[in-house]
DNA sequence: GCGCGAATTTGAACGGCGTTCACGAGCGTT
DNA sequence: AACGCTCGTGAACGCCGTTCAAATTCGCGC
């Protein structure tokens, strides 16, 4: 049917245009009005394709969580030992929590609209399960260094872990670039992850 | 001048009915015709007391700071060393970081609502000095730890890595209590957060 | 080509929001 | 009693997401 092309051309066109407007200006500057114009369609016809704009923005989510993985496959990953890990590959894999988290915070200050977006978004309805799987996804990055670290984790506990680490370097980032606390120039901190993440590595690798 | 206490009468009665309406469902729960019902004023009183809903949530905000610190002044704090602190000492300073650290979360989950409301609240003006001073005040909690664990820090560096610390615990109460990413009953997360701040303050502590 | 029922698109209208401001009630002075 | 001033009042404004009756387009048998 000709009929499901054109839906799903205004689809990909309001995602493409609610990506736009966020970026720019965060997800207050969403409005239905402004993208029905943007798109040139009828205001009605959004809800013709998203049941409201809080589906609208997890699409843009999406896509703000498929560019971050893109920027996550360029940290250099430290190899994963063989055996017992030495005290050095132990150092490696904390330097690739590290250059892990810098990531968050680099992906964070590059995009602050659209990264912002990711958490400012409150859900009413249960996450869709193609978000979660994203989620699942790029927790994995984390879980490899941690399977050095802690090699007498389970997985459920390693992937807890995971979050708990993921979810401090989100706090460090996230109040550090919000004007509510502090605001901190992205070198110090950059410097403060360091400090605070290679800590947390060598605390949780044991004395 | 008498009007000038019934002023004051309108102002307190209109913060304690935002409390009373944060506190039951959350910011977005905040309408002015409801405050206005509540207290019973004209709609246009509540702009002669505040300039707009913001002024107002910042009151409300200050308020749950102070209840926060009482929370926090229950935390039993390890005593400071005198001279270079023995390995027992830093590991009762390490303690007292992970107590005050778990009673960051008792609050947040004690107190949901207005907790949210702390970081939700996004801030248009520059935030104002009595609500900046309090902020530093809750900081020295944590500043005190620190100098046990690194007294080879200087003042300003030390403040700075309060905050990062804080930062870190917040993302881990944060997201361990938001439906976003996981939600995570508070036995679980507070064994999280032991392990984490544990960890790192062993980590900051030096090998 | 034409007619007609079904399907789809449309944008005015709805309800709700924070904020404003012309109005008028209340009061002290003349 | 008449005047002027101050200040609370709530209808009204502008903007928002969302809806739904009406208009338009589409599909198809004739």
């Amino acid at each position: 049917m000709r009929n499901d092309e054109r839906r799903e051309r205004l689809r990909t066109a309001l995602i493409d245009a609610a990506e736009a407007a966020i970026a720019a200006g965060g997800l207050s500057a969403l409005k239905a009005r402004d993208l029905a114009r943007d798109v040139g369609c009828a205001l009605g016809a959004i809800y013709t394709v998203f049941p409201d704009l809080d589906a609208l923005i997890l699409r843009v989510n999406l896509r703000t969580l498929a560019l971050f993985e893109r920027a996550i496959t360029a940290v250099p990953i430290a190899p994963e030992p063989v055996g017992k890990a030495t005290p050095a590959e132990r150092d490696a894999a904390v330097e690739t929590l590290v250059r892990l988290a810098v990531a968050y915070l680099r992906f964070a200050a590059g995009h602050p609209a659209r990264w912002r977006a990711l958490f400012q978004h409150r859900v009413t309805h249960a996450l869709p399960d193609w978000y979660l799987v994203e989620q699942v996804r790029l927790f994995r990055y984390i879980e490899a260094p941690l399977r050095v670290l802690r090699p007498d984790l389970r997985d459920r506990e390693r992937a807890l872990l995971a979050r708990s680490l993921f979810s401090a370097t989100h706090g460090l980032v996230s109040l550090g670039l919000d004007e509510k606390l502090m605001v901190l120039s992205e070198p110090v901190l950059r410097g403060q992850i360091e400090i605070v993440v290679g800590a947390l590595g060598r605390g949780l690798a044991g004395e």
